[in-house]
DNA sequence: GCACACCGACAACCATATTGACCACTACGG
DNA sequence: CCGTAGTGGTCAATATGGTTGTCGGTGTGC
């Protein structure tokens, strides 16, 4: 009985379940003093990493251009998540690197993440919850980074 | 043991999920000579549906204004896959249809789709694949369409 | 008949991406 | 030591797709 499960469901519903995670974390962001993060900045903060990074590498990452890459730290910076500071061994290199409201920012992002996934696993069973995850993993690329998300959609 | 499952995985599986179909469905549709059908594209002609609806009426569908749904229509329709008509019995209203071409797209997405999920039946198996669905449809709304996709991600 | 609601279009604006160009700096081979 | 190639950051122009606001034309109901 193919027919009862249309083919069109299921990219919807993965839409949809990632949308409807992505919402809720950012609007409890929102409530814990990180109104103004938008979703595509987590992105950016998981790009950046402990070890900071430059421009042209954010954009590699994320599959952006460095200039549009740049355009992002330029808007994260107002918002005083991330600081630009020049390589006192490279002159050419200014390494953004995380501040420490945007580790808070990551550190809530990570602690909601469980708490939504723990949702989940409540309303769908952790046996459940586990199969969708390693069935996931199956069927889409090893690499989780690198999304290459910004451009990707609107392009 | 919750450590072992990063809740940060779900979200982004789901989304993964989502590209790996959706990159493949446009891959196969411009082989199939729709090379210039976007993501967003196959939104609005599951919107149009067989009766037509105005450009006010897919804003509503969509979620977005009627203005961008507008400007929309303007591209389907240099693209060939739409066309404006006047309603003869409302003045006000430009009746938005499909084209041939435009329903050629749509039915070919639509076989696309079930073999796509076909693939996924034989890695996962049938009864996998249906527990995903159904624990989807579970912690999703139920109303599949109405996704205001467009101003979600980038506004 | 008239107020109100609705549709479509135009305009201005904003956000985010792109490409191209340019300059400063580093690395490297002659 | 120096010139060339490659890299990083920024500016400029452009494209896309969204928003709000406005306005004229058309139904609809009291």
């Amino acid at each position: 009985m193919p027919g009862d499960r249309p083919g069109f469901e299921l990219p919807l519903r993965l839409l949809l379940g990632f949308r409807v995670l992505i919402d809720e974390l950012h609007e409890e962001l929102a409530r814990q003093g990180h109104p103004d993060v938008r979703p595509m900045h987590g992105f950016v903060f998981q790009a950046i990493g402990r070890d900071g990074a430059t421009a042209a590498e954010l954009g590699r990452r994320l599959g952006v251009s460095k200039q549009a890459a740049g355009k992002t730290v330029d808007a994260l910076e107002r918002l005083g998540y991330v600081t630009r500071r020049a390589d006192a061994n490279d002159g050419r290199r200014k390494v953004v690197r995380l501040t420490d409201r945007g580790y808070d920012c990551l550190a809530r992002s990570a602690r909601i993440f469980e708490e939504l996934r723990a949702k989940w696993s409540a309303a769908l069973g952790e046996d459940r919850l586990r199969a969708m995850e390693d069935d996931l993993r199956r069927v889409t690329p090893p690499n989780v980074f690198r999304l290459d998300i910004p451009s990707w959609f609107g392009g």
